[in-house]
DNA sequence: GTCTATAGGGGGATAGAC
DNA sequence: GTCTATCCCCCTATAGAC
């Protein structure tokens, strides 16, 4: 607690953020929870938006490059031959939900990131687009890769889906408690019935895709 | 557009609603967009959070009707038998993601709902749990009886994954485009393609849960 | 039922003292 | 760097005319 003006700031954003969403958090919030001035938030960061761009990019970049690094180290021992696809979902998924166990802000972090994608102002959109560039496209790469039999768009729906189970996974308590009582207090179950589900539906059965619809004649051979 | 002013205040707060959030959609835009006055949402609903129950309501009590009675269908063909998976996966994912597809409010409804579970507000919780009690209900028993073989504990987090999935298939546009072009144009495709992949991760393998937290000792193998 | 007008509260931002 | 005081804007809700 013995940290500066602009680091308890961030913190308390970030709690509030996840807690009440970017537009019902107001700087009164964040600078009374800080134990800091209504005005140290415009001397710090300039803006609200400004500070809420700070507290994603503080971690979200750190994510990003852990992704990077984990999965540099799959294709490192591979030595150019195609991952597993167990091998690069624990490198995208398993860092990001290892990351929501921690208890040092990274937990925090992870739910307010979770809820951010289905709630998207347009500020917010275009940091995390530039956030995300790199990631993606070694993922991209390394799942198209691995998995030569999956139409690239089938994979990208997919991945998308993943995202999905992961965001719910992270920060959809409330949705959970609608089942009934359930224990979420054991990130390792968590992690490991996340894993199954997820490159259980990476691995299904491709659908059977009826171009019924006029507009696109999907060309599933040629091109 | 020759409804009357309630219908036409529900039908904007809908769409406004979806498109900016709860909080950032203020009484004003939905009035002019609506081309009523100010006053007339206090009159006709209340308060705004009045208003917004009343938009989750409208659709909502008719959507989980529809997967109840989808429910009964299957089981009343079975006769007692216990349903095929994919079956109650249709029941209640292939419901909601034709609903997404109805171009008459039902899609706008559904992106609204999808991004709701993330960001709930207090007595947004209240009315949704209400609204799902029963339906839950029903297709926990169905599920239960579906798949014995899956401990009761590792099904509802797989049916919360889904849940997540099935959010981002709906209203995880801005997610999606960050993986690329793609094209979301295609309902039927869509509901195969997600379909296929819930499936898929419903009957993955049973992940192995180390009891290594005291607090549950899930009998695994030595307990 | 629908309007105008306004009350009453809270928001983000900033000027200027210290 | 940190504070107080305040500007100006927009919000929800409501009173009261029509």
């Amino acid at each position: 607690m013995e940290t500066d003006t602009r680091s308890r700031i961030l913190d308390a954003a970030e709690k509030l953020l996840m807690r009440h969403g970017l537009d019902a958090t107001t700087l009164r919030m964040i600078t009374t929870e800080a134990q800091a001035n209504l005005a140290a938030v415009n001397y710090h960061f300039g803006s609200k938006e400004a500070l809420i761009e700070a507290v994603f990019r503080r971690r979200l970049t750190w994510l990003n490059e852990q992704r990077i690094a984990a999965l540099d180290a799959f294709e490192a021992e591979a030595g150019g031959a195609p991952l597993k696809p167990r091998q690069i979902v624990e490198a995208f998924f398993g860092v990001a939900i290892r990351m929501a166990a921690d208890q040092n802000g990274g937990q925090t972090f992870m739910r307010l990131l979770g809820r951010t994608y289905t709630e998207p102002t347009d500020f917010v959109r275009k940091f995390l687009a530039e956030e995300y560039a790199e990631v993606i496209a070694r993922f991209k790469a390394a799942f198209f890769k691995a998995l030569p039999d999956v139409p690239q768009e089938e994979f990208l729906w997919r991945f998308h889906f993943m995202m999905g189970a992961l965001s719910y996974a992270i920060s959809g308590a409330d949705a959970l408690r609608l089942l009934g009582p359930i224990d979420d207090s054991d990130p390792d179950a968590l992690y490991a019935r996340l894993m199954s589900f997820l490159i259980g539906g990476l691995r299904a059965p491709l659908p059977e895709i009826h171009a019924k619809s006029a507009k696109k004649p999907r060309a599933r051979r040629a091109a």
